[in-house]
DNA sequence: TAGTACATGTAACAGGTTACATGATTGA
DNA sequence: TCAATCATGTAACCTGTTACATGTACTA
């Protein structure tokens, strides 16, 4: 299961809570993956008994007590080596495309909703990449390795955002011309 | 659930049976949805009881029966209505960033190998997408407004792989520089 | 005082994957 | 004769989602 990799990514990156995982893959690193804090306890449980990850009780005042979880020697090794496996790519489920496919069953404008909603989704998200882009990879050279390869992975979430956003236009330009010329 | 209107969608267009859905998700429309044909014959067991969709057994020489469901009424209006409801965008889960992201865990050849790995399935994909474009939508303006949605999705699809394409080779040169630079 | 953020969980259900199962025909 | 294609299914299991549950502290 590769959740159980993503998690363990973001602890090699940084000791965390369940707490704080859930906010990371709804924030900064939901350009690769998404999981609720349900799946995320879930499977924290399954790697504290297997050994991969280790909790300390952090005890805090003013807020709850955080178990926050570190990667264990065994979990680095058994990450290195799913790292080399081979992968497929993700599965693509979209629903606004299979919307688009059956657009003729409505009229027209309501696909052009739908694809007006979703420019904005995207342009959204892209400012969002953008200002992480801004705070955290300014002055690119003088980054690590280890921050190179982060900036890459939200690199690919600029390009995939900014490339829905083209689709986008494409569609709706297309839509308009259609209608723009049964009107004449 | 959408898998229940990625079925539907498909029929509107074509009335099918489970194995040709199992084809068509495999191959023409795997840009948009994925499913086995466990699911597939799962759900239109279901979708059979809802009275959304009905089987008609055709009976084939030297193969198997198929049974070949097409959409009800009922079927084309719940799917209408769930078109002009709003959705949300796909939760991207993609192992090879998570890979990437935890790339200085490995030696940066490994990292690489990745990338020319998803690189050659992702132009594999596209030069199959071309050719779907070459043979269904040449002549784009004498199309049905029906095609030329169909031709929008399948543009997605080949925006999809190219800007992924785009992407590998941004970070195989980043790899590149970073590792010459080490060298000298 | 109502809502949000912090913090962790359980339970039930829906959706997706993998393995198993069957059987005909066609082509190498 | 062996593998591939056509064609449909069952069963078990794993993943993911939604609802429920609890409790503190801070802020508007």
């Amino acid at each position: 299961m590769a959740l159980t990799h993503a998690i363990l990514a973001l602890l090699v990156n940084c000791p965390q809570s369940g707490y704080d995982l859930t906010k990371n893959f709804e924030e900064s690193v939901g350009c690769f993956w998404k999981a609720t804090h349900q799946q995320i306890y879930r499977e924290l449980a399954k790697l504290e008994a297997q050994g991969w990850v280790q909790p300390t009780t952090v005890l805090q005042e003013g807020r709850p007590d955080k178990k926050v979880y570190g990667i264990t020697e065994l979990g680095q090794q058994k990450l290195a080596t799913w790292v080399a496996a081979p992968c497929d790519t993700m599965a693509i489920k979209e629903e606004l495309l299979v919307k688009v496919f059956v657009g003729a069953l409505v009229s027209t404008p309501v696909i052009q909703q739908q694809l007006l909603q979703h420019r904005q989704i995207h342009t959204h998200q892209l400012a969002h990449y953008r200002q992480i882009e801004a705070v955290e990879f300014q002055n690119f050279h003088a980054l690590t390795l280890e921050s190179k390869l982060q900036y890459l992975v939200l690199r690919r979430g600029i390009r995939y955002e900014t490339d829905w956003i083209g689709w986008c236009d494409e569609a709706l330009a297309l839509l308009h011309e259609e209608t723009e010329g049964k009107e004449k």
